[in-house]
DNA sequence: CTGAAAGCGCTTACAG
DNA sequence: CTGAAAGCGCTTACAG
């Protein structure tokens, strides 16, 4: 099927010069070249209309130029945002990138490494489920390039680019407390894999209530699967006293909470403040606006990158380091009392 | 850098068989092979740890097992949803994927394309802008496999996967009319560049237009680029008789026309009924909740994918040909004109 | 300034 | 049932 392609052997012969010459011409190694073989190249490259084979180049120089991104699950804004700007940077950069989507599953992610690493990556980016801590161990000791984002794996010394997830909750809490809500819920989905920012976001919560001097009411706490994340949201309002304010820990919770709130009528602001972390892109058009707590997405991606190429390119390897990245809150009117809903 | 790798004649050493003998394990030719070699086999690969290298196998064997996929702009929901499905598909075919966005640009897709055929991919998949004629032309007729989606590219003999997008203009404007709106605006992006959909979807409103008995109106008719785009909107308000319902060509426009109702403190509804084409991740949630007029995303994928592959494991080839999938309306809030707005 | 040779890590006819 | 050899398309020391 494959068009027979035209190799360095066509364009050698066709110039009348050996492969070696060739080869100098496409690397760009000028100094020793007569300007008349050089032209005799150039045109030969033309005529025959030659593409180099970066496989064949690959396995020979041992490096693909070619980063494997692995996102835990591609539906959160989140991660399509900081894709984007790690996509940009590594071009940038003249790499390429692989974008795999693990869809929350260990296995999946598994499968995603195993692939990449046979296709010789030159490195990873990864935003890890909370599967596969030994693989990760493995990569991490035998020195291969990794950079984690948005969690990073316990126990593991590797860089990680994270949001202070803490202070993003406090930033909310500070927010609603200011705008007259004091009975405050929290949203995140499941704590059962343990994923680094839901913990560090409930437990941020609870350091915010302290903080506050605002008791710490359980009940106010639904971290639960998304599937089931609208009961929870039904019992918080059948609570005797239910909260007056939600903070929704991800773009996906708060899809779930405004689902909920068109269904039940819920009027968002007035009747309960709301506050989410990630910005979403209805955010400003929504009625009510909502207010979002947002990272920064794009300096987190450059970072990422800029962590992953430093590896290559400097024997003296800095310790590995977790990178926090602030949040800022962007005030809508989902977090205003009055007037908020048309 | 990179960790000095064990290689399938380390395995061969350790196992005691040639490398063939190995090659041949790891293509699951067991026809011919003792158990006990096997078994040999497979110990010295667990000990050593060996992962066979895909690049040095794709040189061999001509084919990097690799899809390439373009996309025109990423921004656009239609296309993270058709990626998806593209990619689950070729996942389940043992295809890796790379994509690529062009940012609708013609200078960026290109190099994609060159970077892409550099890295040897076996096929494109790609949602074109309209620069590249020729080059497409190239691929095609040298036999490249290549299936376009979303837009055609003119004068090529190409497969392709399109939306009846007349069909989504004549759904979208019968819907309205039902419910009573009949000054029908339309706003698509600009149609500088001649991309096909959305020059289909302005002569659908013609036609539709035309077979309700509808008047034309030019003025009811804004392609713009997105900037301008709100610019354009408020001169359809400002009409001496301003349009009693908007038809929004894809989600970007609909994001232009919600920022500029939410501005301009526009009814959605009861002022002005709205469809837009493009299932948004929010429209259920939207409040009013948006009338869509929905592509079947994972279907088209599917299809470009399924294309695609055809191309590989048939020596006949059929003749190309444009696919087009059939709209659906999800009909909300958004274009009913009583009870819309909370 | 340029070429011959070796080698990257595989696969595959072919011989035995 | 298994191995030796050639070759995929490059790059790079090294010799001249």
């Amino acid at each position: 099927m494959p068009i027979k392609k035209t190799t360095i052997s066509d364009v050698a012969k066709h110039a009348q010069v050996s492969k070696s010459t060739v080869s100098q011409y496409l690397n760009e190694r000028f100094e020793y070249m007569r300007e008349e073989t050089r032209k005799r190249i150039e045109k030969a490259i033309k005529e025959l209309n030659y593409q180099p084979n970066n496989v064949a180049r690959s396995l020979k120089l041992k490096s693909t130029a070619t980063i494997g991104v692995i996102v835990a699950n591609i539906l959160h804004s989140y991660s399509t945002q900081v894709i984007r700007a790690i996509e940009d940077t590594l071009n940038e950069n003249e790499f390429s990138t692989i974008i795999c989507n693990a869809d929350d599953d260990p296995e999946k992610e598994k499968k995603y490494i195993e692939t990449l690493l046979a296709r010789q990556v030159d490195g990873l980016i990864v935003f890890p489920t909370s599967g596969n801590q030994e693989l990760y161990k493995r990569l991490i000791d035998s020195n291969f390039p990794i950079v984690f984002v948005d969690r990073y794996v316990s126990d593991l010394n590797a860089d990680a680019v994270m949001l202070d997830n803490e202070k993003a909750i406090h930033l909310a809490v500070e927010h609603l407390l200011t705008n007259g809500y004091e009975d405050i819920a929290v949203l995140t989905t499941s704590l059962e894999n343990a994923v680094v920012p839901r913990l560090e976001r409930i437990q941020g919560y609870r350091s915010a209530m302290d903080r506050f001097k605002l008791p710490i009411r359980e009940d106010y706490i639904k971290s639960m699967d998304l599937s089931v994340m609208k009961d929870g949201i039904a019992e918080l309002f059948q609570l005797e006293k239910p909260p007056q304010a939600i903070v929704s820990g991800n773009d996906l919770t708060l899809m779930e909470f405004l689902k909920y709130a068109a269904e039940h009528n819920v009027k968002i602001g007035t009747d309960v403040g709301l506050v989410t972390i990630d910005e979403v892109p209805y955010a400003s058009v929504h009625n009510p606006p909502l207010t979002t707590i947002a990272q920064p997405t794009f300096e987190m991606g450059e970072k990422a990158v800029e962590l992953l190429l430093h590896k290559f390119d400097s024997i003296k390897k800095n310790d590995p380091k977790i990178y926090r990245f602030d949040p800022s809150i962007i005030a809508r009117k989902s977090s205003e009392k009055a007037g908020a809903q048309l």
